[in-house]
DNA sequence: TAAAAACTTTACCTTAACGTAAACTTCATG
DNA sequence: CATGAAGTTTACGTTAAGGTAAAGTTTTTA
């Protein structure tokens, strides 16, 4: 099964996600992305495209680039000692306390809005009727 | 009952809160607080407090202050119109919306960071035995 | 009452995350 | 083959959210 090694240009990714190419190629300033080039042109891997996407989660999560650098470092990170393996398990811990501390952020916000729009609704109707 | 009308100085609020004077002025700066004062010196209501709570809740949920601030013009605007009632009610959705597209990445990454835990605490005991 | 502590304003500095413009190269195509 | 589209680098500009410093006032306290 040969199949169709497939890569993106600069702007395929641009288009699909809706940033600007000077984004994309900031985070590769910022070590981000690394994609291949033929001559000088970058030419992106699935990989890279998922890394992007990645980024761009990130981004909605209001985590910063080096934040988001830092998560990547984990998942590529050397496993070989048991000190770097203590280090990653409370970096991750730290991360998803932080996550969690935002769910529940979330959800008090989500409720105060809905109780805002119901209250809107009936001060509509009132004055519509 | 005459209850005890409490007030706040700013630094009683930086401590608490665990941010810099600098920060809380700049925030009456951009209109999100808007103490009383006692001659020049700013006094701040329990009212004031909530505020503040509310800003650094935003910030945590990556808010911008202009952000923020559009929302606290929600829950004190004018609800006379029903132009105004409208508009407010299509913001309340955008805010809901983005927020629930921000509940589901939580809960991506949440699960990710787990099963990574997971992998590096079955690489610890392997290690250590 | 004098000195320290806490408050104030004004103003310039800093960092992150791009935007924008200039000046150049590579490639497809009418 | 020249021209236009898409790519590149370099470099300066911009905005948000404060940091930091100077210079002054007010309040507390020894």
């Amino acid at each position: 099964m040969i199949e169709s090694q497939k890569t993106y240009s600069i702007s395929d990714l641009a288009k699909e996600f809706e940033v600007t190419t000077r984004s994309i190629r900031f985070y590769e300033d910022q070590s981000l992305i690394k994609p291949s080039r033929r001559g000088q042109t970058r030419i992106y891997s699935p990989q890279d495209r998922v890394r992007l996407k990645l980024i761009l989660r990130g981004k909605r999560l209001g985590f910063s680039l080096a934040e988001t650098r830092r998560l990547f470092d984990l998942y590529d990170a050397d496993r070989s000692s048991v000190q770097q393996l203590h280090t990653m398990l409370s970096l991750i811990d730290e991360k998803k306390e932080h996550l969690q501390q935002q769910m529940e952020d979330i959800t008090v916000v989500l409720m105060e809005l809905s109780s805002v729009e119901t209250r809107c609704q009936s001060e509509l109707k009132d004055l519509i009727k």
